[in-house]
DNA sequence: AGCTATTTATAAGC
DNA sequence: TGCTTATAAATAGCT
C-alpha cells in the first residue's frame, strides 16, 4: 500500500527503515488498539525498535496480559509459568517463616525465656532436657582441658627427657676438660696457674626420678550457678 | 476500509464481533510479522479473545521479549517484575534457610549437642547460659506450684468457714430439736417414749483454731541432677 | 513531517 | 470460516 509495492525483507538503508519503522509502529499500534476495542479482546503488544527502544500497547495492564499469557501456556506446557512460580516460592518463605518462628520459640525456652505458657510437666521435660545439655557442656569442656593438660604433660616429659640427656652430656664434656687441663698441667709442669683459673667449678646434676616431673591434673571444680 | 466507515467501539452483534476479530487479528498478526522484518525490530503481540482464546506473534521467543519488557520497565519505574519477583523470593527463602540454619545450630548447642567446634571460653559462656536459663526454668516451675498451692490453700481455707457455719446451724437446729421434743414430752405427758427415741445423739464439735487448717507448702527439693 | 499515488486491509454480503 | 468486492485505511516514495 503505497506508491509502490515492497516485498517483506529488511530495509537496506538505514534511514528509510527507521521512517518505515516509525510509520508502521504507528499504524501497529492503532490497529491493536482497533481490535481490542472492536472486538472485546485483551492486547498486548510489545515492540522494541533495532535501536533497543520500546513501545507498547496494552488494552488493560501489561503485567495481567503476560500474567494471563504465562499461565495459559504453562498450563499448555505442563511448565511453572513464572506466576505460581513466585506464589511457590512466598509459600516456600511462609514455611521457613514459620519454621523459623518455632525454633526461635523452642530456643527462647531453652535459655528460660517465655515459659509462662507452659504446665508443670512441660517444664520438668524442659528441666531434664537442659540440665542433660549442661552435663554435656561440661562434659566436652573438661575433655577439652583434660586433652590439654595431657598434651602440657607430654610435652613437659619430652622437655625433662631433653634435659637429662643434656646433663649427661654436659657432665661428660666436663670429665673430659677436667682431664685435659691436667693432661696440660703435666705437660707444661709448674710454668704457669692461668689455666688452671678458668676450668668451671661447677657440677650439673639432675633429678632422675618422675616424682619431680611437673604433673598436672583437672581439679574438680566447686558445683557452682544452679542452686535454686 | 471496507464497504462502509466504521466507528471505533464494540461491535454489538456477537457473530460480527467473532468475524471481524478473526479477519483484524490475522491483518495484525500478519502486520506485526511485516514490522519485525522490515525493520529488524523486536515484535511480541498477544492477543486473548473475548472467548478466551490465545493468538500471538513473537518475532523471536515471547518468553525473551517479556523479560526484556520487565527489565526495561523494572529500570524505568522502579517496579517489582513478575522476573524480579520471583529472584526476590528466591532470596528469601535463602535467607530464612540460612537463619533457619543457623538458629537450629544454637539450639543444638545449647541442648548440649554439636559442641565440638567450640572453644572452652565459649564453652564456658554457653554453660552460664544453661545454667542461668536452668534457674529461669525451675523458678517458674516452682512459681505455678507456689500459685497451686496458695489457691489451694485458699479453697481449703474457704470450705473450713463453710464448715464452721454449718456446724453453727447444724447444732443450733440440734438444740431447737431438743428442746421441741421437750416440749413435746410435755404436752403428751407419759404417752409413748417413741419420739425420744428418734432425736439424733449426735454433738457437732468443730476445730475453730487455724492451726488444724490444711496448710500446704512448698518442700525445698533436693538438688537434682546437676552434679558431673 | 506532509503529500499522494498506490497498495492493502477489511466491511458487508453471500 | 471462505470468497467477493467496493471502499476505507495504510503507507512507500518523494519532497
Amino acid at each position: 500500500m503505497g506508491r509502490g509495492k515492497i516485498v517483506i525483507r529488511k530495509i537496506d538503508n538505514l534511514t528509510s527503515r527507521q521512517v518505515t519503522f516509525s510509520k508502521r509502529r504507528n499504524g501497529l499500534l492503532k490497529k491493536a488498539k482497533e481490535l481490542s476495542i472492536l472486538c472485546d479482546a485483551e492486547v498486548g503488544l510489545i515492540v522494541f525498535s533495532s535501536t533497543g527502544r520500546l513501545h507498547e500497547f496494552a488494552s488493560s495492564r501489561m503485567k495481567s496480559i503476560i500474567d494471563r499469557y504465562n499461565n495459559t501456556k504453562g498450563e499448555q506446557h505442563q511448565v511453572l509459568s513464572t506466576i505460581s512460580e513466585v506464589k511457590f516460592w512466598q509459600r516456600e518463605a511462609a514455611s521457613l517463616r514459620q519454621q523459623l518462628q518455632d525454633l526461635h520459640k523452642s530456643n527462647r525456652r531453652l535459655i528460660g525465656e517465655e515459659l509462662s505458657d507452659l504446665s508443670v510437666k512441660d517444664l520438668q521435660g524442659l528441666e531434664k532436657r537442659v540440665e542433660m545439655s549442661l552435663c554435656s557442656i561440661r562434659k566436652t569442656k573438661e575433655k577439652i582441658l583434660r586433652d590439654e593438660i595431657a598434651e602440657l604433660n607430654r610435652k613437659g616429659y619430652l622437655v625433662h627427657n631433653e634435659n637429662i640427656e643434656l646433663h649427661k652430656k654436659a657432665n661428660l664434656v666436663y670429665q673430659e676438660n677436667i682431664e685435659l687441663n691436667n693432661k696440660v698441667q703435666e705437660a707444661s709442669g709448674s710454668s704457669g696457674g692461668t689455666t688452671k683459673a678458668s676450668i668451671i667449678p661447677f657440677v650439673f646434676t639432675v633429678a632422675e626420678d618422675e616424682e619431680e616431673l611437673v604433673h598436672l591434673q583437672l581439679c574438680h571444680p566447686q558445683q557452682q550457678g544452679d542452686r535454686t
